[in-house]
DNA sequence: ACCTGAACACCGTTCAAGT
DNA sequence: ACCTGAACACCGTTCAAGT
């Protein structure tokens, strides 16, 4: 055919179509081939604007987590709300693209978290963690925050324990309230892990 | 050929060979043709005896941890001392083998966990856990294991942070002993959790 | 510069055929 | 029962050729 008078491919385009593709028949079905072809252009042509498909899956995880993000993160008036509120929301933007997760997982590029790391950093600052700590406590927060979202995604069934093997796990399970939503559990895990980040001047050496 | 006199696939040799080419060429190399060359034999043998691909990267999953779990936890003098063992011990393990962490991540087969499951129940009561909070708590330590453990995997670089735009990130990089290792930033998490499972009688109602 | 069809070197999986 | 070669319907990527 060649050259368009106008470019047929617009790099958004092609990375929301990747994403709602994904989201709709899942990763195992995205191909090179099916995305150029609901695009209606040929796959090679793609390789015009993307270095490889990697590049498009990275693009696309990108574009989850924007599109997911909150207008803006409203003023608390504890430091430790705040977190709490930031890291739910990331949960919400992960669960909301759940086929996305895996291409995260696998790259799993922090750059796209700088900006929010930034903000985070300063409201552990006024919580009182001290400075040479705010690196390790973001690393455990985001630690939290990603494989809560992973085991959640995957909540298939809850699997059975036998009671006689292992009963205090079994009373556990068949308990009513045992299961708490994911964004209730996230949240007191970082409500534990910022109550005790305030208290700690130091990691303890292993002695 | 024909059938030989005595099996040619053994399903634990597949695993284990399954196992060593992901480690060693990475799951992006690793295919149904590769293993079958690799262990002598032809692609389409190999459909006898797994049902599909997923199957064996699911039993090569499980084989990894089994291979790296500890012969017997030591009995420690607290049961806080004892998860934290056990959940240290685990993450040494998805380090040990980072290539299959994708697989697992994709999958989330917790059957395999069952028995350290029951085990850290136990645990979990002992210390003061009310017996409908032990589940959240196991998903919470699950997901600050997986988390941990898929961040530390992928650590390529430190990225690079503006001074003038996150003052308080950049300052924190910089500290010297702001990179604490994984093994150390998860048992610091861990006491955080434990501290204050302990104290918590139920989750709070969002009030 | 931008897009194409055709080709290359692969995939996972199935299946009739062999012993 | 167990293994095979050959085939099917796909892949990701490259590249000469078109305008």
């Amino acid at each position: 055919m060649g050259r368009p008078p106008h470019p047929l491919i617009v790099r958004e385009r092609v990375l929301a179509t990747a994403l709602e593709l994904i989201g709709r028949d899942g990763i195992d079905h995205f191909s090179m081939r099916v995305l150029a072809r609901t695009l209606g252009v040929s796959a090679a042509s793609l390789y015009h604007h993307f270095r490889d498909k990697d590049e498009i899956l990275d693009g696309a995880a990108a574009l989850a987590l924007e599109l997911s993000r909150r207008p803006a993160p409203p003023a608390h008036a504890s430091p430790e709300d705040e977190i709490v509120t930031i890291v739910v929301d990331a949960l919400g933007a992960l669960r909301a693209h759940p086929e996305i997760l895996p291409v995260l997982v696998r790259r799993a590029d922090r750059e796209f978290a700088v900006v929010v790391h930034g903000h985070m950093a300063e409201l552990l600052q006024r919580s009182g963690v001290p400075e040479a700590m705010i690196v390790p406590w973001l690393d455990i927060l985001d630690g939290l925050l990603i494989g809560v979202a992973v085991l959640d995604v995957h909540t298939t069934v809850d699997y059975d324990v036998d009671a006689d093997s292992y009963p205090i796990l079994h009373r556990s399970l068949v308990a009513g309230d045992a299961d708490l939503d994911a964004a209730e559990r996230v949240e007191i895990a970082v409500r534990a892990l910022l109550a005790r980040a305030r208290e700690l001047e130091r990691a303890p050496d292993p002695a």
